[in-house]
DNA sequence: TTTTGTAATATTGTCGACAATTAACAGGCC
DNA sequence: GGCCTGTTAATTGTCGACAATATTACAAAA
């Protein structure tokens, strides 16, 4: 990545960094493999790529204007997120993933921020109940004015938000992944209005408990929270037979 | 890997592959990455290398007799896993960990066996019932006569098994690697009969639950048998000082 | 003795070329 | 016509070399 142009082969419109990312720190100095990774990776999950397409190392190679081989690592990295999947000698392609799959993901997902969602509530560190107030807060406005694909956005913050304020690392690291699996199928989950609703006034439950200092309640909150999502997401999907 | 004899660096001793490992579907041929970084993880994780210890691109080479390009991926999925932590020019080193980390990571395997337990007993997949007795079995007899490794080694791969008996993919892949990052430290949690003998009525009343139908249960029991782990794990090594 | 600056060394990062494998395709055979 | 088989093209896998960077060793000064 020589060059900050780039961008050839993918779509013109460079908005990427739209999306938190990563187990990085916070705003270090990224290796090349990893700026790789990020924008790839950001392309996969707003759905700039096609699930299964192929992605030939050449080509990426090509578009970044570096050889074969950080890219090579840059596809390691999007394969322990899960984005891609990585075929012994037959390259790597966009993870696809069928409804029973989509559910798994879910699954795990329920647990993991019921988990965070309780250990933010025992933190409940003063600058994460600020944020997590004024999160809410937009959740709702865009409930109420806003499209589908400002709601997910808002709503896929929310989560990392959520994450980060569990203050367990490993935790953190694991719901950011399964968020950015999921994202393209908790967006959705979220294209009618009245679903929207639904989702906002969970999130006002959630941010309730943790502000009344329950982090019991604030588990199952954050429970029923993502399996609104998946009912809805899974139920659409089935009806699609994208089986 | 050209030679299977390699082994020059590392200790002597070639029992490998004792441990169960990685994604791989069962036993199908891995690439060269793959098999160097199977043999270095289960270095790892049977305590061969030293937490903290750094690991050279060309040693790992000169060891397994390839260049470094298949080192530095095997490097990548090691990393993925949580057993080497990669600092960007500064190379790779084996995770180490203070005391609170060890607890977050702990943490979140008790939520996650959890789950997996609760899946498992609602599945409840014969031939899974079967080899979850076998290694009830197993434990129950190597708690009267075994000593603390082939107890630590059991107990262990009947968390992989739960985790495979979940049905869930993912979930089995997380599982597998909290496994991986907190053996070491179960270790330490399982040294006296007295634990040993703890966490064998801890299974037993997990299977229990799982053969009588009680997925709620079943999830209590194997959460309760993970935490006792960690609550002695943890205060062994607050005693010890290793902060 | 400790600290700090500089040089030497060791190690990781990237590259282009070649080898090995897979996938696509054309031609022959039943 | 459909199926098998050998050839060709495309793609991934591995390698060794060089560049960039970090670490260490050492010496000089405080």
């Amino acid at each position: 990545m020589k060059a900050a142009k780039a961008a050839s082969t993918a779509p013109a419109t460079d908005f990427d960094m739209v999306y938190a990312w990563s187990p990085s720190p916070s705003a270090q100095t990224l290796s090349l493999p990893e700026q790789i990774a990020e924008r790839i990776g950001n392309a996969i999950i707003q759905g700039r790529y096609e699930p299964g397409a192929r992605i030939q190392e050449q080509d990426v190679a090509d578009q970044f204007q570096v050889s074969r081989g950080p890219v090579r690592e840059a596809l390691r990295i999007l394969e322990r997120d899960g984005l891609v999947q990585i075929h012994a000698r037959r390259g790597a392609q966009v993870t696809q993933l069928n409804v029973g799959e989509v559910n798994d993901l879910f699954e795990v997902r329920i647990s993991l921020i019921g988990l965070a969602a309780r250990l933010a509530a025992e933190r409940r560190d003063p600058e994460f109940l600020a944020k997590m107030r004024a999160g809410v807060e937009r959740i709702s406005e865009i409930a109420k004015n806003g499209d589908a694909d400002a709601y997910t956005n808002a709503v896929y913050r929310q989560n990392l938000l959520l994450a980060e304020g569990s203050g367990n690392r490993f935790l953190r690291n694991m719901v950011f992944s399964l968020a950015h699996q999921t994202l393209r199928y908790s967006r959705l989950g979220l294209s009618t209005p009245k679903r929207r609703a639904q989702s906002m006034r969970n999130w006002r439950l959630l941010l309730a408990a943790i502000q009344g200092n329950a982090p019991k309640a604030a588990q199952e909150a954050a429970e029923k929270l993502v399996r609104d999502s998946r009912d809805t997401a899974v139920k659409m999907l089935r009806q699609e037979k994208v089986e």
